[in-house]
DNA sequence: GTCTATATTGTGATAGAC
DNA sequence: GTCTATCACAATATAGAC
């Protein structure tokens, strides 16, 4: 029972696989989930459609794993900033390595927070788990910061969470790679503008 | 030439238009443009599919109506900030009135906001220079407050603004008409963020 | 103004050859 | 693993009666 031709099977199985997977994020991204048709899909990853459905099982499969994928790198986020023991240095290693990840994987991003609505059922819940998993920890050391004298406590760890996510998260939508500032430079600049305000120091 | 039954036609008809209209801001927010189908927003406005073809040229006739009344009211509340003639009054005048107004229509707001890249052609041209137009007026009011010495200098009024649009827009993504803090409450406690920062006074 | 009926096109997904 | 061919169905929109 010789094989014909595919010694390197495994190989190639992930190069279509990582073409499909990065066409599903740069499409589901610019113009939605429900947007997106299984043609264009298979025109930007070079394959027929039928070919799609030899590595996915379904069209929101696709989004399921986008959205996995992306929510394992936003953990790792979470556990550089953590090698930090200082509160209020970890603060501001979560704030620059929030920005920049988001922003470095900006398709990937932006299908997750936006297109994981269309998800259904099981798949839903466990993507909605895992983004609740990350807010949580996300709080959490806030509230250590709030601990350690170094965020104010006149406000609560969640309403201050909130406020940090809303600034850093909506920056996906108009960002562009060709913008005069770089991911890093607006994760510093939204770093200083969160902690210290937009107001003069009087 | 006797008319049947519609003396009271132009009521009629507003009355229908306006349940179109919910419908449609309640469902392209809910779950998006591309993934709302004619069937559900008759269904909604409690009519047959056929029925809205009297109302409506085509779906995206009424995604473009939903976004240029969604960015009127948006323009009351640049009017409104701009009657305080104390530059600092009108930033957080227009900081409050900016949360609640988006809050109190978070359907239309997250409609125009997420599902204007639906638009194709001179309606989408148009109801992107209107929102350019509402970010522009924005920026005024920063670098006016800015000019005054109640905003920080070290910062460009355009990275400013930003991050205040930032902070303030994400929140419909999230906010629940049961969440435990109001649309006021709400915009209150942003503007405090967002002014003095998240840091505790040293 | 609203209806029933339908035209027309596009959709996600599958069958089976190679 | 990828292809050609096609299925079954849902989509937006229109025609024309009432």
């Amino acid at each position: 029972m010789p094989r014909s031709n595919n010694g390197n099977r495994t190989t190639t199985e992930q190069a279509t696989s990582s073409r499909i997977f990065a066409a599903a994020a740069t499409l589901f991204a610019d113009r939605g989930y429900a947007a997106t048709t299984t043609r264009e899909l298979a025109e930007m990853a070079q394959l027929e459609r039928a070919s799609l459905y030899y590595h996915i099982k379904s069209k929101e499969d696709l989004l399921y794993r986008v959205c996995v994928s992306t929510l394992h790198d936003s953990q790792l986020v979470i556990e550089n900033a953590k090698k930090q023991s200082d509160p209020a240095k970890r603060l501001r290693t979560l704030i620059v390595q929030h920005t920049t990840t988001i922003l470095r994987n900006r398709e990937q991003n932006v299908t997750m927070l936006l297109e994981m609505r269309a998800l259904t059922g099981p798949r839903r819940a466990e993507v909605l788990r895992m983004r609740d998993s990350y807010d949580k920890q996300v709080r959490e050391i806030i509230a250590d910061a709030q601990t350690a004298g170094y965020v104010r406590t006149d406000k609560s760890a969640k309403i201050i969470s909130i406020a940090m996510l809303n600034l850093l998260n909506w920056t996906l939508v108009w960002f562009s790679p060709k913008d005069e500032m770089s991911a890093e430079e607006l994760g510093v600049a939204f770093a200083e503008i969160f902690l210290d305000g937009a107001a003069k120091d009087s």
